[in-house]
DNA sequence: TATTGTTATACTCTATAACTATA
DNA sequence: TATAGTTATAGAGTATAACAATA
């Protein structure tokens, strides 16, 4: 006799789990939102934190150099920096030699908010990773660095 | 003398290069970019495709065990469902045993498309992967697979 | 002419509430 | 009352076209 419920065995998924976008994506999704959930508190999400950080570690970049360097399409950063300036962390200072352009700087708050959150997503990713050793975290990010670069063939 | 228009060093994202979600961001991205490509031709995307695969791997299942399975919400499946009911590669099949519920097959349509698709995707994975040993690749999606099943702790 | 930042807009993916029909 | 599928809707993230100011 059985008395369960009929549960169904969980379907299986060992087709899509050979290709590295499924399992890459159920990982990322996991990531999101934890990382979100840490700095929501602070007022930050995944993008705004990573375009602090590189405005902290790179002052004086304009918001086109930014937008290439984290792959975002300038329209998409201008909300972000926007969003980072409302929030007092980052300045938008005009630049003499180009007056079009924006240099961009980290205030006071922002470089206290950078010590803060930094320190929340390390334990974030400790907390993600804590079921590989850290010399398997490695080589993961090391994979992984690998895949990024590749571009499709340029068409002219 | 230097007659270089001035081009300005890359910044520097060694900092956010720490975190898993920031590189697995960036590869998931020109992965999903390439497979999206890849995939247009068949009319398939994606998500798309994972469904496809799972239905013909998994002959009968309802909806919501499908949902479940592909970590998406109910709503957004229903939209994947009939976009591959109205192409023609699968059917919903009511049940006789529980009336709410369909029983989801894929067609002749489907299964061939599944095997072109396959094919396609598996050549995506290769190029994606091309920079990466065998071994290396194998490790990496066996330490992806152990971030995904982290979740929050319940708080009851 | 080309570039910087911006506005407007659209499309995909994701998430939640609420409905219907069945159980 | 609970569940399966659905509808409607809202929020992110992403992408392109076009504009003003400046080079």
């Amino acid at each position: 006799m059985n008395s369960k419920p009929d549960i169904p065995p969980p379907m299986r998924d060992d087709t899509l789990r050979q290709f590295s976008g499924y399992v890459m994506k159920r990982a990322f999704h996991a990531i999101q939102g934890d990382v979100n959930a840490t700095l929501a508190p602070l007022g930050l999400r995944m993008l705004s934190f990573s375009a602090l950080v590189m405005i902290v570690d790179n002052p004086g970049r304009r918001q086109s150099q930014l937008a290439d360097a984290l792959m975002i399409e300038r329209p998409n950063l201008v909300i972000i920096v926007d969003e980072l300036e409302r929030a007092g962390l980052i300045q938008r200072e005009r630049t003499p030699q180009d007056r079009r352009a924006y240099a961009l700087r980290a205030t006071q708050e922002g470089h206290a908010l950078y010590d803060l959150a930094m320190r929340a997503v390390q334990d974030h990713e400790a907390r993600m990773t804590r079921a590989l050793d850290p010399g398997d975290r490695l080589s993961m990010l090391a994979a992984l660095r690998l895949i990024e670069p590749i571009q499709e063939p340029e068409t002219p």
